[in-house]
DNA sequence: ATTAGCACTCTCGACATGAGAGTGCTAATT
DNA sequence: AATTAGCACTCTCATGTCGAGAGTGCTAAT
């Protein structure tokens, strides 16, 4: 357990390299902070967090830098709750009431302004059912041969894929087959659509089969890897001005590979999720730090907002940034679904 | 007018220049093309060469690099045509046959090839219809003051809005509605659409409204811009391992504002366009050369594929990919529309 | 017209140097 | 026992110098 001193200490070192990005040493800290103590006390003090394993000297003689261990002890136990501030609360709303009222312009908007405010990189996930049903299904004749079907989830969703036919139909044979596909699988889950198959006519069973696909592959979230933003402001951190180490990281961010990018694990806790540096199990990712929030909606709808740094980021206002954001979609998916 | 020796010179040093990315001297010139004259003779026609603006150098001693003049006179006169070689032709064709059956997919497939094959930045729109057409309307009930729209256009592309109503309405009301509309509007472009606009009833009249604001949102192509592949590929090019240099370009291509990045007028010849560094009008784009060309399937679909690389790039292969990229997927919308 | 020869220019890496920043330790002070 | 002043020490960083190497332009000879 540290002491009090070497506590708010720590804060200090942090908050001071958070927003210079150079390693902190003991002068710098007694004068900025109005320390009632000189510059050597702070120094034995510094040693010990050292030992200790929360901060670490880049080199001999130059100033502390914050250790994976020392953020995480500072994320648990010395960070203060920030509340985003009214105005900027404002805006925000503001900028979701002259969007479109869609839940992926939502998701979109969501990963632009995290990206903005925060200067980092943001990916934000629409928010999905984990097990989609069924509302509505059409089929749309493209030519003789070819069809569109185009699936309409519960959660406002649609989906579409192509349909190679084994003879020619009509709008008017798939317009049919597509009512009787509707009275018949509306509200049901692809489990459920594929339980179902044991229609007469070979077409409607072929169709009923290609709806569960289609719904099932969206539950790999192969089809929608959320939004990815701020990949720029996250380029334009000290961090990474010098190319190499980014480059990994591109690799994982730009091929959205949240997955991998983000452990899924990220999600169980109920509040906010902080992975820092070296947590991380991917090598590319070692480098930053990852915070994860959840954000629910009626009937079981669920999406993730993200954001990725630097492990020197300001944790305190991106958790207040994320949490925001994350009651935000929370309230207007309420609405959406009243 | 260039005599037949300093055009090969010029051929050498960029074909030279292209795949070491150093300066390239007398010397090596002489020595590793084998030339019948010796080394000063090269420096004095390469003193010429850099008269007349078409190379230069860095610095006093260095060997000599391209202009964008340079590259314009190579790719004008210089450069031979390549042929995409019939082994990649089939692995491309295969990744094709692999794929989903879809407009999108076909798209997002293209840029992910050319930005793997030509290690760049690649951008591929998806087709359009410079006039899109309403195939297909249909409304689904979200609950009770909530409809979502979905349109699908003549070109297989869906659309999707959500609206909001003044009262409850139920899904065989909106069914009802749709079926009214789609016998009336069927096949109008949003011009069209808002001509027709003289309906008895008011909700029928705004939902045609949306409809044509829908489709009319989809030509302004804020919704679709494009894929983007390969950002990751043109950060591991040498000219840009600095960062800095890369940031503008960044922020242009991630915001995919192809309008920008690409000037419209890209797309007037009908053969593939090319754009040289300092001949793009915007700033950040000034270090890369782009190469675009359209690619047009039945009834008047048009889309493009675009290739951003740094001026040093290997322009006979682009150009060679790119074409065939074109004339495979005029090939595959042939057939998908059949 | 071509070329050999040569002086010239510039970059780049290695090395040295000094200023500056920051530390750890010791001994004195409270 | 905690704190502090003082000081030697270490390391980085910017600067300067130097020589090697690369490449050029010019001149005079072929």
């Amino acid at each position: 357990m540290l002491s009090d001193r070497r506590q708010r200490l720590l804060r200090f070192i942090i908050d001071e390299y958070v927003t210079t990005a150079q390693p902190v040493g003991s002068n710098a800290l007694v004068e900025k902070y109005g320390l009632p103590v000189s510059a050597a006390t702070i120094r034995n003090e510094m040693a010990a967090l050292e030992d200790e394993g929360y901060i670490a000297q880049p080199h001999t003689s130059a100033g502390r830098v914050p250790t994976d261990l020392g953020y995480r002890y500072y994320v648990e136990a010395l960070m203060r709750e920030e509340r985003v501030p009214d105005d900027l609360r404002q805006m925000i709303r503001h900028q979701f009431h002259q969007a479109a009222r869609e839940l992926e312009e939502w998701a979109r908007l969501s990963a632009a302004i995290l990206a903005g405010r925060l200067q980092n990189a943001a990916i934000v996930t629409t928010p999905r059912s984990p097990e989609p049903r069924l509302r509505w299904l059409e089929l749309v004749s493209v030519h003789d041969y070819l069809a569109l079907l185009v699936v309409v989830l519960e959660e406002a969703r649609v989906l579409q894929q192509t349909l190679a036919l084994d003879r020619p139909f009509s709008q008017e044979e798939l317009t049919g087959i597509a009512r009787k596909l509707n009275d018949l699988l509306a509200g049901k889950s692809a489990a459920q659509i594929r339980e179902q198959r044991l229609l007469a006519v070979a077409v409607e069973n072929s169709i009923a089969g290609a709806t569960a696909g289609l719904i099932e592959s969206t539950e790999e979230g192969i089809r929608d890897p959320g939004f990815l933003d701020g990949l720029r402001d996250l380029l334009r951190q000290p961090e990474f001005t010098q190319g190499e180490r980014i480059l990994g990281l591109m690799e994982l961010l730009e091929e959205r590979n949240l997955p991998r990018a983000i452990p899924p694990s990220a999600g169980t806790a109920t509040d906010v999720n902080i992975i820092i540096g070296k947590e991380h199990p991917i090598d590319a990712m070692q480098v930053c730090s990852v915070i994860t929030t959840r954000y629910s909606g009626p009937s079981g709808l669920r999406g993730t907002l993200s954001v990725v740094g630097p492990t020197r980021m300001d944790y305190p206002r991106t958790v207040s940034m994320v949490r925001y954001m994350s009651a935000l979609m929370e309230e207007l998916l309420g609405v959406y679904f009243a």
